[in-house]
DNA sequence: CGACACTTTGAAGACGATCAACGCCGGTGG
DNA sequence: CCACCGGCGTTGATCGTCTTCAAAGTGTCG
């Protein structure tokens, strides 16, 4: 059971960031390897709470149903983030919401006990889920503020931009990561919407054929975003501090 | 310095949760108590990120401001909730947001990195810090779950349920603890729309005159706020489950 | 080629934002 | 005591945005 995995799949993993070898080891052990195609699912809503899990290949999106069947995007989870974080610390017996892959995922899951016993007797491990935690909560914090206070538009090129600052890609030329199916349902819009609004964007240059992005100019999908500019032309220097638009992954 | 506080303030706060007294009060010498009078301004975006803060009194309206000037309500802590919790380890030096008392209010401030550090030094109070976030975090993801599933009167009538649930209120008759306005800015609306939709909430036996609230009828607002019940008639039994609009507060 | 998932497009309607005007109330000052 | 004012909330009319339903287009993979 110990070493089911590649070494290299522990690398650069904010949980296990700082920690000695030795820890990681006897952490890694305690987990076991899990393989999932994609589609399929990893718990569903209702679910005896028993593991939780760290992403280590493939993506991973958390959602909720709503009664009428419509399904909420919470969260997409991808290598070095951690899914079921949130429930180790709440007196839930059950997963609140969904998880499902979706690409061929690699999941590390540990029983929710061990791991929330882990974090007692480790300070260090709990300083990082503390550091994860506070991220994800002003991440939260960020795109529930976009809800309100940005078009579909606006929402799609924030997200574009902040794609291009998160993964280093080539602005001029990269392909969406997710199916536009999925990153509408995470920008809390129809999927319809959001490719009638990718026309506007046109007008911003960006060009979206498929799943390839060509921003052509990064300062004028920036302006677009921030309605200020939009509506005083003047410059937009600072984006990234008020929306976040841009800023680094932990 | 030490002691400048009534001990009454410090009781049932859940930073301190379970921790001992002598800590408790090392701590709180390393406070130092603001009072705030209503409206009064506690912090602002771009100020250098000095202290965080615990609430022993009132109300806190944290919200940002959007480059047309339009205010986007980010949270409001009370009694026992921190501000500025996210900010410590993220590598911020300044305020991301501003903070503001909405009533006369009492703040114990600690300085950012004495307060990093006691929670470095204290893994009890890691622990807590964690559960508190976890908490924040999962009410964040559930209003922006409902800001893309609800309209404006279901969440209305979330808010008034959750009220009654926290704060114990008798459903039949309790005061809004805040204004229309904050309310409204809280569930990402114009007040407006939230004065409108007063008239809706009529329909689910809910009475509101001035800051008057009277919910005649708790299963019947459940069932409007769940719109299943509402297309198919039937029953709604697990709207705390579905929704967190009456789910308990830490 | 054909099946299927994914995406685009069109038309209609619901919903909330916005602008503007008005009502209500408590406080201040003459 | 009354007039005036400012903060807060209500109401009405209009407009833009997003959702919804329906249908057609595109791509991939067997």
């Amino acid at each position: 059971m110990q070493r089911d995995f590649d070494p290299t799949l522990l690398k650069d993993i904010p949980v296990f960031h700082d920690l000695p070898p030795g820890d990681v080891d006897a952490l890694v052990a305690g987990g076991k390897r899990h393989d999932y195609a994609k589609g399929e699912t990893v718990f569903i809503h209702g679910d005896p709470l028993s593991r939780i899990y760290i992403v280590t290949d493939g993506a991973i999106r958390q959602f909720r149903e709503t009664p009428e069947g419509k399904e909420i995007t919470i969260g997409l989870a991808i290598r070095g983030d951690v899914v079921g974080t949130t429930h180790v610390f709440e007196p839930f017996t059950s997963y609140q919401w969904n998880a499902q892959a979706i690409e061929v995922s690699t999941l590390l899951a540990f029983p929710v006990r061990q791991f929330k016993q882990a974090i007692k007797e480790n300070s260090k491990l709990a300083l990082n889920m503390l550091a994860i935690l506070s991220h994800d909560m002003n991440r939260a914090t960020m795109d529930a503020e976009q809800l309100v206070s940005m078009n579909a538009a606006q929402r799609i090129g924030c997200f574009l931009l902040r794609l291009c600052s998160l993964y280093h890609f080539n602005p001029e030329h990269f392909e969406l990561p997710y199916s536009k199916t999925t990153i509408a349902s995470k920008l809390g819009m129809e999927l319809e919407t959001f490719s009638r609004n990718l026309k506007k964007l046109k007008d911003a240059g960006v060009e979206i054929k498929g799943s390839h992005v060509a921003i052509h100019d990064l300062h004028r999908l920036e302006c677009f975003v921030c309605n200020h500019c939009s509506t005083s032309g003047g410059d937009c220097q600072s984006l990234s501090e008020l929306h976040g638009g841009i800023r680094e992954h932990g």
